[in-house]
DNA sequence: CGGCAGTGGTTACAATTGAAACCAATCTTA
DNA sequence: TAAGATTGGTTTCAATTGTAACCACTGCCG
């Protein structure tokens, strides 16, 4: 597994050259510590667990899962409410939504106001599961927080939201240079 | 933003209620505050970003960027030894691989010990696109970093060692409960 | 009213990804 | 050295995801 035998720990003098030609040379990337990576990695990693117990449990797939979290807390959402609160997009919660109204776990039904919108909600069943499948989610949020001290906690709390809104600004401003 | 108002710091002590019924519904999930949907947030939007970059100005997607990056450091690799450098599957590494080669940015020899193993190295055309991509990833690397304190980063650093080790945990001892 | 821009949501299609089957070479062991 | 197990790597097929086009309805403006 971990045979770090040609991990050459210093940078890389390639050729131990005197010369300034080859001050060109960018320094490697060092992928195992390179941030964007690193993210990807931990993220697939937590997302696939978790998938893996929601939907062994529950037939839930994620995008699934998160709709009804929001529905539980917040009734009488339409597609583009959830799509504001959730961050998918669009057809990620249609599919969503039409896979829970499949399987009985929200109910649809037209916004007399407006007949393009639809307002979602639980249904009794879904709520059931709901209320089962929050608990999990919660163990699991348990469990990863408590191999961090209360401190780093927090750190990493304000840690996210700030590369959060840095990696929003790329998103917005275009991307750098 | 640090709103914490609902964080019931305590393990939930289901208990404690006058009227027990009640104590059948759990906390409602706060989706925004849960670990693994903000790490999932995160990491899409940075991978995104620098995705759009690579593949505007080198056409590569990244997992290509990813073998090069390894390759730029690791001459000689086979394919597999390149799944255990990036936690990239089998599939993945062999499609990038390929397409790699198509683009002429890197070169396959036989190994002729073993005939089944694949020599991989950059040529001179990727090496030549691995040093100029170098300093771009650095770049949104230092730009995302710039974002925090130099305690932050190393906070961060620390943090991630843990979370990782924790998720890797839940992977190969089977899920939690 | 009549048209036309904007919104809510779905459908269709292409690209990406993952899982399993697969081929070929090597290693093991009898 | 032959048979089965293992390893390196690719292919195939299904599931997931993203993008763009699309339909139905509303709201606005002449």
């Amino acid at each position: 597994m971990t045979n770090d035998t040609t991990n050459s720990e210093t940078h890389s003098e390639t050729g131990a050259f005197s010369d300034p030609i080859d001050a060109v040379r960018p320094d490697d990337l060092r992928l195992e510590k390179f941030l964007p990576y690193r993210l990807s990695v931990l993220s697939n990693r937590v997302s696939n667990a978790i998938a893996d117990a929601y939907s062994a449990r529950f037939d839930l797939t994620i995008p699934a899962w998160r709709v009804m979290a929001i529905l539980g807390r917040f009734p009488n959402l339409s597609a583009a409410d959830l799509v504001e609160q959730t961050a998918m997009d669009k057809v990620a919660i249609s599919r969503a939504v039409s896979i829970l109204i499949k399987n009985d776990y929200i109910t649809r039904s037209e916004d007399l106001a407006d007949r393009r919108r639809q307002v979602l909600n639980l249904s009794e069943l879904g709520r059931d599961v709901y209320e089962r499948i929050v608990p999990l989610a919660q163990q699991y949020e348990n469990d990863l927080m408590g191999s961090l001290s209360a401190d780093e906690r927090n750190q990493l709390d304000s840690i996210i939201e700030k590369l959060m809104a840095r990696a929003q600004d790329w998103a917005n401003r275009g991307l750098i240079d």
